[in-house]
DNA sequence: GCTTGACCTTACCCACATAGCAAGGTTGAT
DNA sequence: ATCAACCTTGCTATGTGGGTAAGGTCAAGC
């Protein structure tokens, strides 16, 4: 199979499947005597399992920690929650983070009146905390 | 005032400073007969706006556009407003999105036993939805 | 006047994950 | 033979910085 069907069959793009190979998240890939890429069965689920990882928000430094757990029979499912337990505590930590950020933009907001008079306590905060 | 002062009176990095005029954020800096860029107060105040403004989260264009209306004394606060609004539900967007992942992924985590052995939900999950 | 150290200058490369484009080779069908 | 659809590599760009190098400047102390 060609890149362009893996990459149809995958949900990935030819390009990211090159780049993915490239940074050696996959192996080199088989080629025909003119040099296209072959894809196997095994090589799709591998690509499959790539998709579904970073589509959970993984790295593609912890999607290279997975797939090597993946291909690891003697693995302690201890490791994999290990991994999906420090993802889940860093989406925690953005969550907070961008939920604080709407509550202080919500509150300057339902200060300003947004009509057609230039007085805006929104940029009246974005000015402070300088020079008076 | 040099570089260094303003970057220390601001929170930004001297590099930013540089960064930010480069890119037409800032005005060019006056320099001394040597070269150095010279800050006045009213060049802190600016300086200041843009560092609260990111840290709002809003980005550099964002930023461009707030600059603009802070310095339009004709501007209606309802510009403002919806800057603040479009940036609000871009924030909720990604709040959203994030909770989604992390809610998938805590449900995975809670079936995984964590322990020595091999099987693993979480693993079995990513191997899902492809060719086999 | 000379040294020293802190500061400044420009100009690079690096990160992350992906998209786009260009120029050219291959394949398969008409 | 031609044409479209595919493939190849290699370059650029994104956004918001961090790092680093090679060199100029300034002020203090000797």
């Amino acid at each position: 199979m060609n890149i362009g069907q893996a990459a149809k069959k995958t949900g990935l793009s030819a390009k990211m499947i090159r780049y993915y190979e490239s940074i050696d998240l996959l192996p080199e890939a088989g080629r025909t005597d003119s040099g296209y890429r072959q894809y196997n069965q095994q090589d799709l689920h591998r690509l499959a399992f790539i998709k579904r990882s970073r589509d959970l928000g993984f790295s593609l430094a912890e999607v290279s920690q997975l797939l090597a757990l993946w291909q690891d029979r003697q693995r302690a499912s201890a490791d994999v929650k290990a991994l999906a337990a420090a993802h889940i505590a860093e989406l925690e930590r953005k969550i907070s983070e961008l939920s604080g950020l709407r509550d202080t933009l919500k509150e300057l907001m339902d200060n300003c009146q947004g009509n057609d008079r230039p007085d805006c306590p929104i940029l009246k905060d974005l000015e402070s905390g300088c020079c008076h």
